[in-house]
RNA sequence: GCCGGCGUGGCGGAAUGGUAGACGCGGCGGACUCAAAAUCCGCUAUUCGCGAGGAUGUAGGGGUUCAAGUCCCCUCGCCGGCACCA
């Protein structure tokens, strides 16, 4: 079979289309609403190392399915950009001192011409980089809307460090105590910083997660990340001194059984209660614990430690003077900082006790036990257990199931004003500035007189200064700090002397609006219009890796919401439906790194058999979602048939219907591959494409009719085979503006079908009739079978079973 | 530990509760050729049998059903996420 020269093919075609702009998309209102589609990608960081194997699938799907569409008559919106900010390109200019902004301007350029190599069609016009400074105006603009509704404020708690990016990361960067980015082990460090408020949106984060169509799994991480608790807040009395404790539990109903108190160690009220005598003690092991990485409090410290503050505080329900410890296993992050233990039915306060010799009361016991019919358990019980049960040893509320304890027991502290109905949320607030160079400044200033004050939008975009060394200050400061003509300025409130916000947005800044300016790249007096943004959104379909679950995605949706609430989107959600590709991993089935050697380039695949090929190979793996090792065994199969696509491409076109079964298995094909490539099952539209193009091949000359429809089905897939293909079949217009084939669905069903006759379920005997035969008659043709007579033989039949089209099963007796 | 997902030939993978293994790779046999490559055709789950044919088979065990890869329960394994969040 001939081999085709892709390589001429490919260029010729890329060419045109950039030549002719066919990319274009405009906000034509000659599409209605339902003729829109909104399809995004997750735009790459702009590597030195060029586009990967995850892009080249990620990039496939879309394309293909825009392509799709539009040969549909879709107006589809598909556009491409990059998120330029960040560490690499920093690093290096720290290493060679070349500018950021050059190394990204050089992969921003090598990252357009692969893509383009891949025949990938983007609108260009609307290409953008979060780096571009009418980019960034409006990241900081929209920051500032975000401090002007009070979502961003400063804190001087510890933060997570990473000591060797020396910047400061979210709580969502912090993977197994370690930098998502570089696994360096992060610590603890007191740093001003800015943070914005999720924590505020946490509800409606959580609550719209069902109105999105995204994969299960997204949704659950998302879920589990803003870790909902409902429960109630308890008042305790410190014993003698007259402070309050507030706790946070989801187990009001053991209120009982809290036999001691334990605060985190940076609780406000730790110095003040400690007595004379534990002091020493406990200033130790606060001190102790403020060193402790967080990974060291969590995972080196499952065995408990603590100190006893020699305060005691009265619990509410009874009266009891219980103990107030301090131990780092309760988070000074999270509720409270405080907690009442009840070890009879907490693992953690169990171990704690054990530990310390601390009592145990058992205030819950399983339903129809001894203990639960007595109301009481006079001993400490032989383990802890965690499972609903009956109230026991609980006053007024013995003998009530849990459920009913933890509601009564709320509504007794809320009469008495000891407490009430809470909900806590396990999702911090975001911290949102770095201390490095290669980011959006943050447009504030520190007045002495006026305090924090934001940048007059008037005076954006606030540009990044040139700086003479990228090296971060390691005081906690960005580099932008030792530059003084940037820093020291005038007060836009009083024009007093005012110095500059050094620090700068973190790179998940620029990614949360990116899809609204891809609507309106070039608007300079707004961040998106408004006709055109309601045109577009919200995003129909959004492709990308899962691995920004609990980022990106997390990130671009409190964004959203904040802007929704400003009245400056129309919708509470930016992206309708997400899917995620599984990873493409090495031949060794373990994730393509550097450091194991097995990554692919791209390049070489294009320059070896063609990007046709490679898309169309790496489609044909397997289900998109799905993780599949790279195994170039298969390449060969699609080079084969794309070949064979080619070589019918030699054959004598003809006029004419041509034979009726191939008619038949053109019009399931259509049907068959139009179904797959609406759902993006691909990998199986393509398999059907073999079988019909294996079949035309046998042909001497193809009849028109025949022929056309699978060049266009090829359309989507090998996009430039098919307009080289669609150029020699005598068109003028370009195959991507073509219309998609139809299909008669009377011409997809099979004249004849074979039916299956079973004898209880297990197949004896096969059989052909025509499509449709009655139900008696499949039943009595099965019968008459000799072989189906044996099985039957002297056996009482109980029943038949018959399925049109399909098969008969005959159930005996005996 | 908790929460998800997955488990099908030698390999990648197909299968609205109704013929398991489509399609592709690889392998075997054949055609073409002086020969080879390329291409084309046929076969290719395991097992018993000369054969007709039979038995087994979708991680393992149980269940529902006339019928289960598919639905339900349990177990095991792999992958991902979370993990002292009170």
């Amino acid at each position: 079979m001939a081999k085709y020269p892709f390589t001429e093919i490919e260029k010729k075609w890329q060419r045109r289309w950039d030549e002719g702009k066919s990319y274009r998309v405009l906000e034509d209102p000659k599409f209605p609403k339902e003729k829109r589609r909104y399809v995004l990608d997750m735009f790459p960081y702009p590597s030195g190392a060029g586009l990967h194997a995850g892009h080249v699938e990620n990039y496939t799907i879309t394309d293909i399915y825009s392509r799709y569409l539009r040969m549909n008559g879709f107006n589809v919106l598909h556009p491409m950009g990059f998120d330029a900010f960040g560490l690499p390109a920093e690093n290096y200019a720290i290493k060679t001192g070349t500018h950021p902004a050059v190394t990204t301007q050089a992969n921003v350029d090598k990252f357009r011409e692969q893509i383009k190599s891949m025949g990938f069609l983007y609108d260009w016009d609307r290409e953008l980089s979060t780096t571009d400074v009418e980019y960034y105006k409006w990241t900081q603009w929209i920051f500032l809307q975000l401090y002007k509704a009070g979502l961003a404020y400063e804190s001087d708690k510890p933060i997570n460090w990473c000591p060797s990016c020396k910047t400061g990361l979210a709580n969502e960067e912090v993977v197994d105590g370690e930098c998502e980015r570089c696994h360096t082990k992060v610590t603890r460090k007191k740093l001003r910083q800015w943070v914005l408020k999720i924590t505020a949106y946490a509800d409606r984060l959580l609550a719209d997660i069902d109105k999105v169509d995204w994969p299960e799994p997204i949704k659950q991480m998302q879920r589990n990340w803003i870790g909902r608790s409902e429960g109630a807040t308890v008042r305790f009395a410190v014993d003698g001194t007259g402070d309050l404790i507030e706790v946070f539990t989801t187990r009001p109903d053991t209120l009982f059984g809290a036999t001691y108190m334990v605060l985190a160690p940076e609780h406000a009220l730790v110095p003040k209660i400690t007595s004379a005598a534990h002091r020493a003690a406990v200033d130790g092991y606060v001190e102790a614990a403020a060193r402790k990485s967080d990974l060291e409090r969590t995972d080196l410290a499952k065995d408990k430690s603590g100190v006893f503050t020699g305060a005691y505080a009265l619990n509410p329900v009874n009266g009891k003077r219980i103990p107030i410890w301090i131990s780092d296993y309760v988070l000074a992050s999270y509720g409270t900082g405080a907690i009442m233990a009840v070890p009879a039915h907490d693992g953690r306060d169990w171990d704690f006790a054990k530990k310390f010799g601390l009592p145990i009361i058992q205030v819950v016991a399983p339903e129809g036990s001894v203990e639960a019919k007595l109301g009481s358990c006079p001993d400490e019980p032989p383990a802890c257990t965690e499972a609903d049960g009956v109230a026991i040893n609980s006053g007024q509320f013995t003998g009530m199931p849990t459920g009913e304890t933890k509601k009564a027991m709320t509504k007794w502290l809320e009469a008495q004003g000891l407490g009430k109905l809470a909900v806590n949320y396990k999702l911090r607030d975001w911290l949102f500035s770095r201390q490095r160079y290669w980011g959006e400044p943050m447009p504030l200033v520190h007045c002495e007189k006026c305090g924090v004050v934001p940048l007059p939008e008037s005076e954006l975009p606030l540009l990044l200064p040139e700086v003479k060394s990228y090296e971060p200050s390691g005081t906690g400061e960005s580099p932008l700090a030792n530059i003084p003509e940037w820093v020291n300025t005038k007060c836009p409130t009083c024009g007093g002397p005012a110095r500059r916000e050094t620090n700068t947005m973190p790179q998940w800044a620029g990614s949360c609006w990116y899809y609204l300016r891809y609507i309106d790249p070039r608007n300079p007096g707004s961040f998106v219009d408004r006709s055109k943004m309601d045109y577009w959104m919200p995003v129909d379909l959004y492709v990308g890796g899962a691995e920004h679950a609990v980022l990106h995605l997390l990130y671009a949706r409190f964004w959203h919401k904040v802007l929704f609430d400003l009245g400056l989107v129309n919708s509470d959600e930016p992206f309708t439906r997400l899917v995620n590709q599984g990873q493409i991993l090495g031949t060794d089935g373990q994730r393509m790194s550097k450091s194991r050697g097995n990554t692919v380039n791209p390049d070489d695949y294009i320059a070896e058999c063609g990007a046709d090929a490679l898309r169309v190979f790496i489609m044909f793996m397997g289900p998109i979602e799905a993780e599949k090792p790279w195994s170039t065994a298969g390449l060969t199969g699609v080079v084969r048939f794309l070949e064979r696509c080619w070589a019918l491409g030699e054959k004598p076109v003809v006029e004419g219907a041509g034979d009726a079964a191939l008619v038949k298995l053109l019009h399931k094909t259509v049907k068959k591959v139009s179904a797959d490539s609406g759902t993006m099952n691909y990998n199986t539209a393509i398999s059907q494409m073999m079988v019909y193009s294996a079949e035309l091949a046998r042909l001497e000359s193809l009849p028109r009719s025949l022929y056309e429809p699978l060049v266009l089905m090829v359309a989507p897939y090998a996009p430039h085979l098919a307009e080289e293909l669609w150029e020699k079949l005598g068109h003028k217009d370009g195959i991507a503006a073509a219309s998609w084939p139809t299909y008669e669905e009377a011409l997809c069903v099979d004249d004849e079908k074979e039916i299956v006759v079973q004898v209880n379920g297990k197949i004896r005997e096969r059989f052909q009739t025509a499509s449709g035969t009655p139900e008696a008659e499949l039943e009595a043709k099965a019968r008459a079978f000799p072989k189906v007579q044996e099985w039957i033989a002297g056996k009482e039949i109980a029943k038949v079973i018959v399925v049109k089209d399909k098969l008969v099963n005959i159930v005996v007796k005996g």
